[in-house]
DNA sequence: TGGAATAGATAATGATATTATGTATATAAA
DNA sequence: TTTATATACATAATATCATTATCTATTCCA
């Protein structure tokens, strides 16, 4: 198992929507952009989004329309819906609160964060 | 199910034995510990804790005795060992680590957190 | 022609948090 | 004395979601 996967857990979707609010984007992209900006500690297999993406699009979060496939296989593109947008919405400001009570309940005390 | 529940995947195993390196203790004050902590945001279960304390014992993390059940059912307490303390000290530095990408990765570019 | 990079898909597995339920003790209220 | 409540531990069953392992397909380049 991957080092850090159980961290991850609730945050893939969020994840997932902030890179949608920028700009449309498709499996092998979004997969690629979060390795890159994890820096070793965070890293989503492509399975894992292509689930999320599955679940997201029933749940009403994400549209999808097909691409074209320029350098390689067909793309299926993903955009955010609002449902969508205001679902990352809340889970931002969620997000924030959870982290002082995690830094509080992790760190304790002794705040020299 | 419970509203957070997969934010705190990971993290469960930390903030107990964060709280272990205070002192001693026992489930139900650990889950009360935590739930009076967590401003309505982090509840973890008591059914969680004792799994949790089976997992950790079972991987050396702690040590535990039988003490006194003072106004109540009898105690079981639990220590923190010197891996458990090794292994808290990682955790919480994977912590620190983990949540700057994560707001990264969450809250994006505009960094008005 | 064959390998590498791109791109999507899904069944099976695994880890862990929750739900549901059960046991037991002590104290205070009725 | 019965009952409710708070304390305390325990475990089987379930759910969720991330991973592993595979598979298919296309394009470019050597």
């Amino acid at each position: 198992m991957a080092q850090n996967s159980d961290f991850l857990r609730g945050h893939t979707e969020t994840i997932i929507l902030r890179l949608l609010t920028e700009k449309d984007s498709y499996g092998y992209e979004i997969s690629k952009n979060i390795v890159d900006s994890g820096q070793g500690l965070v890293d989503i297999k492509d399975a894992t989004i292509y689930t999320a993406f599955r679940r997201m699009e029933n749940d009403g979060l994400l549209a999808t329309y097909w691409g074209d496939g320029v350098g390689g296989a067909r793309r299926r593109y993903y955009a955010i819906t609002e449902k969508g947008r205001r679902l990352y919405a809340e889970k931002k400001e969620e997000w924030t609160k959870l982290k002082s009570i995690l830094d509080y309940l992790i760190i304790g005390s002794d705040k020299n964060v």
